[in-house]
DNA sequence: TGGGAAAATCTTGTATACAAAAATCTTGAC
DNA sequence: GTCAAGATTTTTGTATACAAGATTTTCCCA
């Protein structure tokens, strides 16, 4: 529970890069002991979102642009493959609800409800791994998607983003209706690798603003 | 230090599938107290060897042959990726040194050295990981390869594996220096992939001889 | 004799105390 | 005034004590 609230704070920005999470204070902080602070340390040290330098402590560390970038296609990569398997392992009431998300993304957009958007599209991507019929390669899918999560989000704001990713999205249950693994394939390692490339593109902008 | 030498327990089955893991006797075993016990724990719980039940304590949880299909699939689909990757991105003093890891695994078949064809194996994997030019998926490649490592070293002991081994790696090795993207990923997706069958045709006839 | 409730025991989870290592501060010499 | 060595403080890592929940055992009653 304690390492979901850090995990939250992490992600919401109350820490940077290279930050030190003391002990002692986090222990105040949530008026419990060392002890239990010390086992979430540990886990977020394990899911890569901190470093722990033996007798030194843990630090946080923000992925930098390379590795963020890396992430991106590397996640292009695995819905790539869950497109691909999904293909052939598909049911039609699957490819029914994938229609329905899809719907209820349309509805976001001309509502502009940001958050209604992403809650859609999330399901839309979680569906897919779901289909892929591996229950391994479904909780790594999901573990590296949550990862990414608040830096998806950024490229959502850019302009017509959103509407450019639903014919993305489209064109994703059209291949996998068709049964054609390799354009699944293809067309949503590029619906994922486009996110990278539009983050990448925000994060420049961002710092040309900056300076 | 201790997580590590736990993990080498489960790994060498000296802890078999639902074992509960007692603090207070592994802090007995370990001649250490029950925090670095706990820590331990929570690492292994982490990497996926074992579970957490609430006020229960922990437990090995040896995956079953339905899980590992389902790794070794994703396993072959990663290593795939990265042979697809690695064909735009490797360079040619890499393209040598996998020549000399194939080599030095030739010569380890013909000595029938085990061993020394399994590190060198190793190696040859490793490198295409490194080569795919993207770290984080590397790492992701290197966590489930060694996962999967114990249940690997087991098909080999098929007679003949070792040769037909080889000769799928230099096929990989020749798609690579083509430069041509989807058969290296193609031959070697199948080449893991075949792994898995040989490792589930293996299980099956251990449990047939079982009876 | 079988079933169930209560007590005893065991086990996990948390707090705290202590040891060792790292970081910081102080003091002295040049 | 600056640098370095030693002392002090801070901080991590480990041990232990205690609390709360789970399990087992025991005992009573039908």
């Amino acid at each position: 529970m304690i390492a979901d609230t850090l995990e939250e704070l992490v992600f919401t920005g109350d820490f940077s890069d290279g930050d030190r999470l003391d002990e002692i204070r986090l222990a105040r902080q949530f008026n419990v002991s060392r002890t239990p602070i010390r086992e979430a340390l540990q886990r977020l040290v394990a899911s890569g979102l901190a470093v722990q330098i033996p007798r030194r402590g843990v630090f946080i560390r923000q992925p930098g642009l390379v590795e963020l970038m890396e992430m991106f296609e590397t996640m292009a990569e695995i819905e790539g493959v869950c497109g691909r398997l999904a293909a052939h392992r598909i049911s039609e009431e699957a490819l029914a609800d994938l229609d329905t998300a899809n719907a209820r993304c349309t509805e976001a957009i001309a509502a502009d409800d940001a958050d209604g958007y992403y809650r859609e599209n999330e399901r839309f991507h979680h569906m897919i791994y779901r289909h892929a019929g591996n229950g391994f390669l479904e909780q790594e899918a999901l573990r590296l998607h949550r990862r990414l999560k608040p830096f998806r989000r950024m490229q959502l704001r850019l302009r017509g983003r959103m509407a450019q990713s639903m014919a993305e999205h489209e064109a994703v249950v059209a291949a996998l209706r068709a049964g054609e693994a390799e354009r699944a394939a293809e067309v949503l390692r590029g619906h994922v690798a486009i996110q990278g490339e539009k983050f990448h593109l925000l994060m420049a902008s961002l710092r040309r603003a900056a300076e």
